[in-house]
DNA sequence: ATAATAAAGGATAATTTTGTCCTCTATTAA
DNA sequence: TTAATAGAGGACAAAATTATCCTTTATTAT
């Protein structure tokens, strides 16, 4: 469903927006032993989050990722996978066609489309803040 | 959503699912035009599911590509993504969580299932005589 | 039998995605 | 002002996916 990228990304995000509300910054390293994902890799992704300005970062002793607190409630969890994998999974035709419509629509396009429009609300409705929220029920993992 | 494979391999299935109705093959040739796919690529896919089954070939003139009309209202479009992607689709993580359960769930796992279910759904209860009649209409496209 | 047709299959290549390594820059504390 | 810490960024490498080429095998008509 999503690239590897798009998926580390996502736990990235949600980890740090976790610790966030605690005004807790947190380095690489912590990100990528707790979300389980291969450091230098996720390194390259969190750069693309803090270029894109949903993440913010600091450099030197102290310093680490974090999300402004005030932010949390507006990032949409659609905003991050845009950033990393594009809209495609959105707009694109789930048959590979060059574009995708009404108008010339492949022979599953009205059934993809009713899918698509599943998985884009879930992403524009949750914000960082109502899953971290969810978060705090300690059954739920970032890990393995 | 799916793999180039998957999506060549659900057009090309498609369009031969409809020529079988009239109970014409077709060849790799006509198939890779009529769908626009890279050819010899085309031919690897078809040989999975030659292999697989949901799809007959017969070599020499007069030979080609063709699905037996009694098996048209079985085969389901999840028959055919779950041979080109296998099965993760339906049961693996969305954040990419080495495995996917409801004990330790990532923290989207509830919201992922549904929409999961829905696509899982859609693509069981879809057979190739369904899909078939709707490519009656002319407005559906294979290509482009 | 022979030539033509068409799929099967092996080998290889190109491209994209995923992943690593190393140096540079900024920040902090001592 | 120096040493230590931590992200930024460029170069590179590995792996997976996508794609091509060529030979072999089977079938058909002549
Ligand atoms: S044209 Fe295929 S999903 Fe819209
Ligand atoms: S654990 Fe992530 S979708 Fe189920």
């Amino acid at each position: 469903m999503f690239s590897k990228s798009c998926e580390y990304g996502l736990r990235a995000v949600l980890f740090i927006a976790k610790q966030s509300t605690a005004d807790t910054k947190v380095s690489l390293t912590t990100i990528s032993e707790s979300i389980d994902s291969p450091q230098a890799f996720t390194a390259k992704i969190l750069q693309q989050l803090t270029k894109s300005g949903f993440v913010q970062s600091s450099k030197g002793p102290y310093g680490g990722f974090f999300i402004e607190k005030e932010n949390l409630p507006t990032i949409k969890l659609s905003d991050i996978v845009s950033v990393l994998d594009g809209d495609s999974i959105y707009t694109g035709c789930g048959l590979g066609l060059h574009q995708c419509n009404e108008k010339e629509p492949c022979p599953l396009h009205f059934k993809f489309v009713k899918i698509r429009e599943n998985l884009k609300n879930m992403l524009e409705t949750n914000t960082l803040s109502m899953v971290v929220k969810d978060m705090n029920s300690d059954i739920f993992h970032l890990k393995i």
